[in-house]
DNA sequence: TTTTTATACTACCATTTCAGTCAGGATTGA
DNA sequence: TCAATCCTGACTGAAATGGTAGTATAAAAA
């Protein structure tokens, strides 16, 4: 029951986004010496942001990211479906064929309503909340 | 983020014992059988349920294993910290030197906000409200 | 006290998943 | 053109996961 890397690094490069990228696009090689993370990695993670929507690119020179759409639309949901596939706390959850008594079977129906709960929470946090929690940081210093 | 089988099996085992364990301890190899999981696999599953107090067990003749507290007064959350350990959804949740600057970090805050909780919610959810569905699908036969 | 019935525990193995790298390809602006 | 920049599939090493084998230990029954 853990956020991978993944989930965790698409929500820093987001954060990064929203940040300093807010005329121009960022080139990755900034977003990844900000972020310590390697060039190489950040290209395999950006990719899936920019393929569910998440980001935008563009290539060839003045090329970079930028979101696609305004901070608080962004949902924690999203950036980790993003990263790590739809969250099946259990693989019946979405995969109705994968335990063959899920309809009659107490267990999933527990984990079931837990996924969703859990869900609708992950919905209900915004990339715009942290950055509230960013700038209130950027004010103490 | 998933529930791993060990988590699964455990809330399974626990559930049989529920059902099958009120006047005398149950048998390994009936849960194992009742259950469709390995006799060998669920030594090693309940050995864990046992050492976090969440079953007695009997050794020798006549043994077996029982639920060691009212179905009730344990939750989804204690089972599935007793088969996989504490859930922490990044590592600095529950590691404070796991990242020099968490104290500072607004990445670090959702998850231990959201980590916090997913671990209320599961402490919601009892046996006891397993038990009830169990009961329910006895009685439309 | 011996035998039988059970659980307790450790070591081990196979498979899958995860994190991360490499090398080169494709696209665009100047 | 060509330099800047992102795109992508194949690959690799390490760690986690799922599961098995075998022996040790305890309790009850004979």
């Amino acid at each position: 029951m853990k956020i991978s890397t993944k989930g965790r690094y698409g929500l820093r490069i987001l954060l990064d986004l929203a940040l300093y990228a807010k005329e121009e696009p960022r080139l990755m090689k900034d977003i990844a010496s900000s972020q310590e993370i390697s060039e190489k990695y950040i290209s395999r993670l950006i990719l899936k942001l920019n393929q569910t929507g998440l980001v935008d690119s563009f290539r060839g020179a003045k090329g970079g990211f930028m979101l696609a759409k305004p901070p608080k639309e962004i949902s924690l949901l999203e950036i980790v479906e993003a990263m790590e596939g739809n969250i099946a706390l259990v693989d019946c959850v979405f995969d109705k064929d994968f335990c063959p008594k899920s309809e009659n079977c107490s267990a999933c129906k527990v984990w079931a309503s837990l996924n969703k709960k859990i869900r609708k929470q992950m919905k209900e946090i915004s990339l715009k909340d942290l950055l509230k929690s960013e700038k209130n940081k950027i004010n103490r210093l």
